[in-house]
DNA sequence: TTGCTCCTCACGTCACGTGAGGTGGC
DNA sequence: TTGCTCCTCACGTCACGTGAGGTGGC
């Protein structure tokens, strides 16, 4: 299951198959349903990316281990993104906090930089969304 | 299903069974698979607070209207968790950020509260999680 | 007693995964 | 041609929801 890919290029569905141990057929269902979107090729056979590897890595975990219908399995996909999504707005957010702060305090008054965010603050840096409900019961 | 609840009581599962169209036998078993966790009585009947009744709102949605399945719902239940905890931790954050910013504002060179956060700042206003994703495909 | 509660056991239905069967392009 | 691909149809299994049946306390 923590296979893990390093070339960049398309595979088939016969060897994502292999790869995984997953029924070509179940690769199609999960595509007609939704969860994947693997491109095709001009003669309209699939190609799976990296991307969608990924995508099937964390759709197998799922299905397999945690036993989401498919159903479920969309629904925490897209749960996934929109808690990616957040996780790079708070970051961006805290970025621009800190240069903000830096360059306001600095032109107001000077100050040594560690003083500018105390360290009592709220601690907030969000653990990536990732596979972490993995380790959860 | 947008059945409002006015009274702060408890539940026995039959009020509950009828308030929301569901066989007594499901509660029991959605409680056996740890969706919910209501009270008990002295005499060990089942109790359910307003609290519990949100959730199994929350619950009928994800299995009535979308076809999720308990497996799903356990992991649903647990992100969207996580979801209102980063939305509070954000809060708390930007909170944080407003008031400390102002204060060393205006305690280096004061100036007018609108100034000291502008106005292209990047857009983070979290939407709540709620149940958003019914609005979804 | 009545009407609720608790529990376990069992059945019908449906979704998911898989196999078969027939087609077509590199 | 061989070995892949595409597709549809159909079946077995299992999870979910529900019903029956028997118990006990307010």
């Amino acid at each position: 299951m923590a296979t893990k890919r390093k070339s960049r290029g398309a595979y088939m569905i016969s060897a994502v198959a292999e790869m995984y141990e997953i029924h070509p057929q179940t690769l199609r269902l999960y595509e007609r349903e939704g969860l994947l979107r693997p491109s095709r090729s001009e003669g309209n056979t699939r190609l799976y990316t990296d991307e969608d590897l990924e995508r099937l890595e964390f759709i197998l975990n799922l299905a397999r281990d945690l036993g989401v219908n498919i159903a479920g399995m969309a629904i925490i996909l897209q749960m996934r993104e929109r808690m990616e999504e957040m996780n790079r707005q708070m970051q961006s957010f805290v970025d621009y906090v800190r240069t903000e702060m830096l360059s306001k305090m600095q032109q107001a008054a000077p100050v040594n930089e560690a003083g500018l965010v105390p360290m009592r603050r709220p601690v907030i840096v969000p653990q990536p969304a990732r596979t972490s409900q993995k380790n959860r019961k």
